[in-house]
DNA sequence: TTCGCTGCAAAATATTTGCATTCAC
DNA sequence: GTGAATGCAAATATTTTGCAGCGAA
């Protein structure tokens, strides 16, 4: 697949790689409206697939009902505070182990996984 | 909270215990449907929000868009194959040294996680 | 010039809400 | 009898599709 440099999508990209955590396609068109890009949503949910189908977004799930975005850097998992909404990383790869076990007693080849982690952050814990 | 046994509720309870894998709120509106019980959809998305708010299911997501429930039984992650759709179950808890070095490491307490794996099962490697 | 990108309208899919009625306990 | 459950209609949220025009390379 051929992607072209415009402005919508360099703007969206932009964003992803400037934010600290994944956001939803909400948080983008509201951004895009804050800075009087006024892009059309389904402008949005198709860059959104196509920087996503060529690798360079990952998409995540966190239990709400839609998908969250984010520039793809090392492979990490979240750790999300069900209190205050906060979201951070953990960096590594501790399944590699689990993932050879898998391919052995299951036969099953894992290709990638998903792994979130649901708490309570420093802050909250002690409210 | 007080549930009450309703032929709907018992139904889709039901179908959620012998299913072998999570299903979607589709998938239980189409079974009951084949009994020839004309269950509203509301009804369902309903039920499932009080089996899952008293804890008897799981609710999970597979990168769909939508979520899955399934009888709540012992802890276990999913084996999703992306070639056939088959979903297996791994039993284990393999997260507990991961969830108590983040508890040091981030001060974050980890109280639920989501593990999926997704990949190609026995039958769809050798193909 | 040529595909890919965009906007608009509309549709598809998943899920939720309001309200009146019915039913389990 | 009372509070919970249901059905219907409508609404909301998220995401996708068709089509015509625009724009990057």
């Amino acid at each position: 697949m051929n992607l072209k440099n415009t402005p919508a999508r360099s703007a969206i990209y932009d964003f992803l790689v400037r934010s600290s955590s994944p956001v939803d396609a909400g948080q983008i068109i509201k951004f895009l409206r804050s800075k009087n890009l006024n892009t059309n949503k389904v402008t949005v949910y198709r860059n959104l697939d196509a920087l996503f189908k060529n690798g360079l977004l990952e998409r995540v799930e966190f239990g709400e009902g839609k998908f969250r975005y984010e520039f793809k850097k090392n492979h990490h998992h979240h750790l999300i505070c069900t209190n205050c909404g906060k979201i951070e990383d953990i960096s590594g790869e501790y399944l590699t182990v689990i993932e050879n076990k898998i391919r052995k007693e299951n036969g099953f080849i894992v290709k990638s996984h998903s792994l979130e982690f649901y708490g309570l952050c420093r802050n909250c814990r002690n409210n």
